[in-house]
RNA sequence: GCCAGCGUAUCCGAGUAGUAAGGAGGUGGCCUGCAGAGCCAUUGCUUUCAGCAGCAUGGGUGCAAAUCCCAUCGCUGGCUCCA
């Protein structure tokens, strides 16, 4: 299995620390607002990588935090009044709704900054201890001279340009920015200002920087050395970097073996942003679609690639889902039989190659756009032969569609709870459910009773009621 | 300005040396009482056969280029909080 590894810029062979084992950190969102699209990529990409890691039978072990304290939430809370923990909590139990909604699969942990601070504390202590950082005036910062290697990350200069002092370094934070000792040291803990949250430290009320909450999560969750570091590509720098060189300076070991950042997602070609109006909310597109079809979506382009979004793109991907299960649908419903046919023999061989290259695209740094384009191929195969009128589909060939569908499913989370919607079943007590689903069998044999008369303008107008309720009527060749 | 990435048919989106996956939309056909779903064909140009173009643009290297190299244009991101 290849990764795309950012630390080198290749594409690399996998290989854990542990056989069987894959530790992974990814950085979560800062909570002071509602997750738009480009968030729920990010959450999916990393949910590919976990579900694919797991059906290659690892153990897979996931963090992923929130950064619930920072400038931005601090801002809008005061804004609004309210103590921040009012503000960033309701966005944290609204992005794990979404999750659930998206169907991803539960992270081991998912620490909060605030839950830290007493860990992190501790880090920054050793940090000073072993004279990779300084305190000043109430603030201590991380010092990049004492770290060696630190901007050689991610290959941010070439080397003829190493000796090149470009002024990235120069520091926005004037109000700390007179107590570095250099411009590019960046805060590790922040001096409390007036009207801000404090936590009691050794060096006064103050808070903890934005970057030295994963260190000390990864330490303290995973371990010294972890397997893989995921996040949005905007965080190559400076935050990963900075992550490095303290976990580094600290453990004087590797810090992660690979790092995968994704793409993102723009709207007509352009950043998603408040400012030009074209912002969408996950909450806002799942009113209008089925998760499943906005998780298709996303997995519609590769995970490094950024993904234009669109209206279109959307109806497209749910069409797209729509035939897929479609197919299903026929499969599970139908009756089979226990005699091989030749078509169902050719059937079943194609879906365990389909299969194949499937698992062949996703050793492929997790291909999912060719693993999609090889289910859509085989679909339109299996359709061809399944629809045929008087055709009966054979036991050998049915389980091996139904074990394909679940390993699928296992892989790529589209088809979750099948079973209950496929084959219709009512839902656990609900007798209501029962009780619909009677009546619509009802008002169909009522219905299939006016065509047999040829009575189309009563049949047409119930089809046509019907479907503005949200049901709709496949109609065959009447007998 | 510096750094990185991208530019693929009407549209979305794969493809990093061996001759453009897959899908959506359009058109024609099969099926249907009709529609939907599904299937088949077609969707750059000249067309009977066949041939010629073609992966931002212009050059270059190769037997062979969407793919490698150079230049240009455009877009996106990073350099400051970001998924």
């Amino acid at each position: 299995m290849k990764v795309y590894n950012s630390l080198t810029f290749k594409k690399e062979e996998f290989k854990s620390i542990i056989p069987n084992e894959v530790k992974m950190y990814v950085c979560g969102p800062t909570v002071y607002d509602s997750a738009h699209i480009g968030h729920a990529k990010s959450a999916m990409v990393f949910d590919i990588i976990h579900r694919y890691l797991k059906y290659k039978g690892y153990n897979v072990i996931v963090a992923k935090n929130y950064t619930d304290i920072d400038d931005k939430i601090i801002e809008r809370a005061n804004e609004k009044n309210i103590p921040f923990k009012e503000l960033s909590e309701p966005y944290i139990t609204e992005y794990e709704e979404i999750m659930v909604a998206l169907n991803l699969l539960p992270d081991t942990y998912n620490p909060r900054a605030t839950e830290f601070i007493q860990k992190i504390i501790e880090f920054i202590q050793e940090l000073i201890l072993k004279g990779n950082a300084y305190e000043n005036n109430g603030s201590v910062y991380f010092s990049v001279d004492s770290y060696d290697k630190y901007n050689t990350f991610f290959k941010r200069t070439k080397e003829t340009e190493s000796t090149d002092d470009d002024d990235l370094s120069s520091d926005q934070d004037t109000q700390f920015g007179e107590d570095k000792r250099n411009p590019k040291d960046f805060a590790l803990w922040k001096k409390m200002k007036e009207g801000e949250p404090f936590w009691e430290s050794p060096w006064g009320l103050g808070r903890p920087g934005w970057h030295i909450e994963c260190s000390a999560m990864v330490l303290n969750l995973l371990g010294e050395t972890i397997d893989i570091h995921g996040g949005g590509q905007d965080l190559k720098f400076p935050h990963h970097p900075n992550e490095i060189a303290q976990s580094e300076s600290y453990t004087g070991k590797q810090f992660s073996n690979y790092f995968v950042h994704n793409g993102f997602v723009n709207v007509d070609d352009e950043k998603m942003s408040k400012s030009l109006g074209n912002f969408f909310l996950v909450t806002d597109i799942l009113k209008k679609y089925e998760p499943m079809v906005v998780r298709w979506y996303l997995i519609s382009s590769h995970y490094r690639s950024s993904i234009n979004y669109s209206p279109d793109s959307l109806e497209q991907a749910k069409k797209e889902y729509s035939r897929l299960f479609n197919t299903i649908k026929k499969v599970y419903e139908s009756v089979e039989i226990e005699e091989n046919s030749e078509d169902m023999d050719n059937l079943t061989i194609k879906i365990e190659n389909a299969f194949e290259n499937i698992i062949k695209a996703m050793d492929d740094d997790f291909d999912t756009p060719v693993a999609i384009a090889e289910i859509l191929t085989l679909f339109r195969e299996i359709n061809k032969v399944i629809l045929q009128d008087g055709i009966i589909i054979n036991v050998a060939f049915k389980k091996s569609f139904v074990n394909f569908i679940k390993n699928i499913d296992s892989i790529l989370g589209v088809f979750p709870d099948l079973e209950n919607k496929v084959l219709g079943h009512a839902k656990g007590s609900d007798e209501q459910e029962t009780m619909i689903k009677n009546l619509i069998d009802l008002i169909a044999s009522l219905r299939d009773q006016l065509r047999k008369k040829k009575l189309y303008d009563m049949s047409d107008l119930i089809r046509d009621r019907l479907r503005e309720l949200g049901i709709d009527i496949e109609d065959k060749k009447i007998q």
